[in-house]
DNA sequence: CGCAAACTTGATGTTGCTCAAGCTAGGTGG
DNA sequence: CCACCTAGCTTGAGCAACATCAAGTTTGCG
């Protein structure tokens, strides 16, 4: 049943290279990543793994989001990220992990066991070249969020967050799609639901973006948003 | 005379393979990396290479700690890690710089020019996977960041801070030394300088530290510590 | 010894959090 | 098909933690 998905899934996205882990890599690399690799679905809320579990997978997101977080012994929480498709996790935890993943909406997802996976670090040329182009690109996202989390005060983070978001989906204009909660947008952002939802109105009121429904967010004025993001305008609007 | 410098090191440190960079890799590899080392000395405050710059290098610390940081455009700062020996930075960045790097203190590290490095990733077998390792822990690292300056108070932040440099200088028992100053500890924490004195001397009051001198901390009760950088101490002390 | 930079301490202010209601939308059962 | 019900979102009032502003104090260096 797995197998039959793969096949589809490739079958409708032209060939095995379309995977995003397989990006710049020879068609039999490609080749040899597909052939360990294994299609998987998840429902929303649904739990991937969990902090301190073992880690044995390396995964790649095709359809949907994923969110990863840490919690605090209290049950503060933080989330670290947002994957979309296209994006791949798993790669950091060295036998346990070190956050937890769960999943936003209906997610469709590849894993690649580990054993298999590390086997072909030495057999794929270029495989763990590419692997260290995403995991530098995480880190990048990385130390922009601490930017974010350290410095930045609540419109700005929020604008920023937006500006992430269209960025992430860069398909028509204006019109963002918000799939997660209010309450995984503070987690992100290092607030609480209330100031999220009272900075979304003061967006709304100041005309930079316009709230269709809570998930669709439309962009007005898009150089005000980024004046916002990065602190150029006053903090009273 | 930098020649010089990289001979007189690599005696005094037995081998080449004593090189962070080299860590795992066969002896062979090592001398093939070391070929294109470059030793490098920097003066306290110094400046490596700033945001924007072009990427042209990557670099391993030998002695001394760097700060790496990044800017809003009104002059807030966030750093973004603290680099000891042993530690790469310059991988992450594809062209052009994301952050900028500046001493702390005098710090002797090695360069590696960018082109020579890369062509070493297909040459030298386990380098790419060596590096992918590296990035890796320092992805970790930034996400434990995260949650710090996202869902942290500020004893937790400053308790969780010093337990990280003790982590880091393994050296005897309860004597951590702080080379930075008050204001780089701050900019890490997402606080004011003002609060990182103010939450010392709290620490310092409650027994949980010494201060022998501003630069200098002794850990009086690590468990307690370790309580107050999980947050499982009440806010009051 | 004197100076400047860094650190500490105190008084006041502001941002975002907490607590507490309403409101809205989507899903379920009558 | 509609009414209810619940989860998520929004809004409001008061408060606490941390920032800001303003002196002192210590330290290290010339």
């Amino acid at each position: 049943m797995y197998a039959v998905a793969a096949i589809s899934i490739a079958a409708t996205k032209v060939d095995t290279t379309a995977f995003a882990i397989c990006r710049g890599l020879s068609r039999n690399a490609a080749s040899r990543i597909a052939a360990i690799r294994m299609p998987q679905k998840m429902k929303p809320g649904e739990n991937l793994f969990s902090e301190n579990d073992e880690a044995d997978s390396v995964y790649e997101v095709v359809t949907g989001m994923l969110r990863l977080y840490k919690l605090l012994p209290d049950g503060r929480r933080q989330i670290i990220g947002f994957l979309g498709p296209g994006q791949i996790l798993g790669l950091a935890s060295k036998g346990i992990r070190t956050y937890a993943v769960e999943a936003v909406n209906d997610v469709t997802l590849c894993r690649y066991p580990r054993t298999g996976f590390f086997r072909l670090f030495d057999e794929v040329p270029g495989l763990a070249r590419r692997l260290l182009a995403v995991a530098s690109n995480e880190l990048r996202a990385a130390q922009d969020q601490m930017l974010l989390l350290g410095r930045k005060g609540s419109a700005e983070k929020v604008a920023s967050f937006l500006l992430l978001l269209m960025a992430d989906q860069q398909s028509a204009g204006d019109e963002v799609s918000v799939p997660m909660s209010r309450g995984d947008i503070a987690d992100y952002l290092g607030l609480t639901v209330e100031t999220v939802s009272r900075t979304f109105t003061k967006l709304k009121i100041g005309g930079v973006i316009a709230l269709p429904t809570a998930n669709h967010v439309e962009i007005r004025d898009r150089e005000q948003l980024e004046d916002f993001a990065n602190g150029q305008c006053e903090p009273e609007l």
